[in-house]
DNA sequence: ATCGTTTCCGAAACCGGTTTCGGCAAGGGT
DNA sequence: ACCCTTGCCGAAACCGGTTTCGGAAACGAT
């Protein structure tokens, strides 16, 4: 056992014997086992012309020296770095910093599944988002991209597109069936949120959206308008507003809506911001929010939890998109066609005490027996 | 000019040209200066062996050509892959959520500006995390690592020491003066939280420090008795509180002390979460935060300045602390010597409505006239 | 037995750079 | 005039893999 034959499987403790703290590379591998690189580096990416036996041998050989192919020696060649670009635009509003950090867990899981790592980087502006765009892919830090917050004219997939560089969305875009995207269906949560305000008496809903340049914010108007439909209500364009993803803007929308001659009883927000600026409108305003007046958000951020009372919203699952998004992605990157590559998924609607019956409603005031049908 | 010359500086657009959208490579750019790409190479890296007439023109026709030399295809002989590594652990506590967003923006910002990336990763616990170091070290795809919430016994330092890998702390650690290092004062913060209640006639000061397992901890407790003992005042052992990152921890920790024989006038937490649990501890006990009670945290979260009354509180500045980490990680990967990549900066003091003058006091009750002093 | 296929692996080129080595020409000293 | 530096660049090896090409051996069919 000590003096080994000269030809063995020990052979590689002799003076090619890769000195301790050392990479074990390909040639170590194969020179383990007496084969060229070519042979092991085919083997060990199933090529057909390697047979099952010594693919096997190879395979065995490579696990037990602890051999793991240094991804940006194979990038030269293959031209694939192993990497998930993720361009994070800050500053526009805060929304999504709250969900930031699942969302990072989500996406890391996923690409890390798969060998992949994430490539990330931040912008201020639009126009440093494409710069840096541009830079990333000439520099090709990345095989791919996820585009958070789809916007309805989105430049990055223009961009993108040109350069003919994968890439995934979050959120769909009008008159994009053909890319790879996922989605959380804020449509049918809006309405579920009309359908949840109509059985508790209310009539008078109010629906503030959020930024008109996302692609979620048509998405959810029209779920809004069609529940609103679907309950037998009639808008009152006064109690819609645009473009509130602050507390604050949020805040001067609803003051408007409250003091409009037929105020809202509920107010249905698309971001869960914006429903704390609601609460802050209320407060000025006298109102009780789950007495006076109604609020659903969505989104779940944590401080809805904590609010007094706690929010009522449709709570996203953020992890589980990022996991989603990068299977997507690097499903796209190895080729596979964008028509199979989109999900969407479902915000749950999480009932708490914003929302309650409406005053002085005629209706039944007792909502809680309509809590089967969510 | 159609019909140029055989061999001038145009002579790239003959039958070498490369194709449109063809990523312009060394050797392109040796051929139209009628080079060796050796001599290229040797001259855009400041070689001492290259005469300065040919590097300029050199580096005038790769800017002109629009060069970038393929990061991961220089790593291969380089052995620098131009990343830096960031291992995020989620779960312990959410408290590094809410900077998380801004702290990457410095981090991006400060890597950019040196030609670098970054690679993050996340993970669910201290064993999850250390495996994924492993992994990232031995598939080396970062050249050093940023340690955010450096822990007393930090396992990480073992292990990137042990794999001879640079990386900087966010955060000092006792015992390792050797180590590059980014830190917020946050000692001298308490101290200064000590001093200013003080100001105001407060005598009975209660401390909510945060995780213990963290570098921080012993550091702001250590300000915190400083500065009690600076000002006079006696300290309750009752009134001191471990291990309250959550506003759920520090509720709890409040109620108790709330409840004590000598209740505190103000508490002082390390944390702004913490705060935000005393706040509501204090609304259990039918306590007035600014006055009944004052409340100081530590961290400059957003919630603070929405909550009522306004929490006062040490802000940090996030974005810089990333900027200035990067910073100082590339210099280490670049060899510098660690001693001289410490650097520490200081927390502002917000006062904002959660302090006031101490309720039934004798001394001063215009805690105004002090303002001058922080 | 002969010949054409397959099967399977080695040899060598290649990817886009970096680094070592050696040599030519100009410059300097005597 | 000769030799020895020095300055400067080309040639070639190298980094750690991947991929193409070609050929030897095994196989099958006639």
């Amino acid at each position: 056992m000590i003096r080994g034959g000269f030809a063995t499987s020990m052979s590689f403790e002799g003076k090619d014997m890769p000195r301790k703290g050392a990479r074990v590379k390909i040639s170590d591998v194969s020179d383990a086992l007496g084969l060229t690189k070519s042979t092991v580096s085919r083997a060990l990416n199933h090529y057909p012309d390697i047979s099952e036996t010594t693919r096997t041998r190879v395979q065995a050989m490579a696990d037990k020296m602890g051999y793991r192919p240094l991804s940006h020696a194979q990038a030269i060649r293959t031209g694939l770095v192993k990497s998930l670009g993720l361009v994070i635009q800050m500053g526009d509003h805060d929304a999504q910093r709250p969900f930031l950090s699942t969302f990072l867990a989500g996406l890391s899981e996923g690409a890390s599944a798969e060998g992949f790592t994430l490539t990330i980087a931040t912008s201020n502006s639009e126009q440093a988002t494409l710069n840096t765009f541009k830079s990333m892919i000439r520099d090709h830090k990345a095989d791919g991209f996820i585009l958070p917050r789809t916007m309805v004219d989105d430049p990055r997939i223009a961009l993108l597109r040109a350069a003919d560089v994968p890439f995934v969305l979050f959120g769909r875009v009008a008159g994009a069936a053909d890319l790879p995207s996922y989605d959380i269906k804020g449509g049918a949560a809006m309405h579920e949120a009309v359908e949840h305000l109509s059985s508790l008496g209310h009539r008078q809903i109010g629906f503030i959206n959020g930024g008109t340049q996302y692609s979620y914010a048509p998405t959810r108007a029209d779920g809004f308008l069609r529940g609103m439909r679907d309950a037998g209500l009639s808008v009152n364009p006064a109690l819609i507003a645009q473009d509130a993803v602050t507390i604050d803007q949020a805040r001067a929308a609803a003051d408007v809506m409250l003091a409009a001659p037929n105020p809202p009883t509920a107010i249905i927000c698309a971001v869960d911001m914006a429903a704390l600026g609601v609460y802050e409108s209320a407060a000025a305003c006298g109102l009780e929010i789950g007495t006076d007046l109604s609020v659903i958000g969505y989104d779940g951020i944590p401080e809805g939890a904590h609010v007094s009372p706690p929010l009522s919203t449709f709570a996203v699952d953020f992890k589980h998109a990022g996991l989603r998004l990068s299977n997507l992605l690097i499903r796209n990157i190895r080729g596979e066609k964008p028509t199979g590559l989109q999900e969407t998924a479902t915000a749950q609607f999480l009932r708490r005490g914003s929302t309650g019956p409406a005053p002085h409603s005629q209706t039944n005031s007792k909502g809680g027996n309509y809590e089967s049908e969510l």
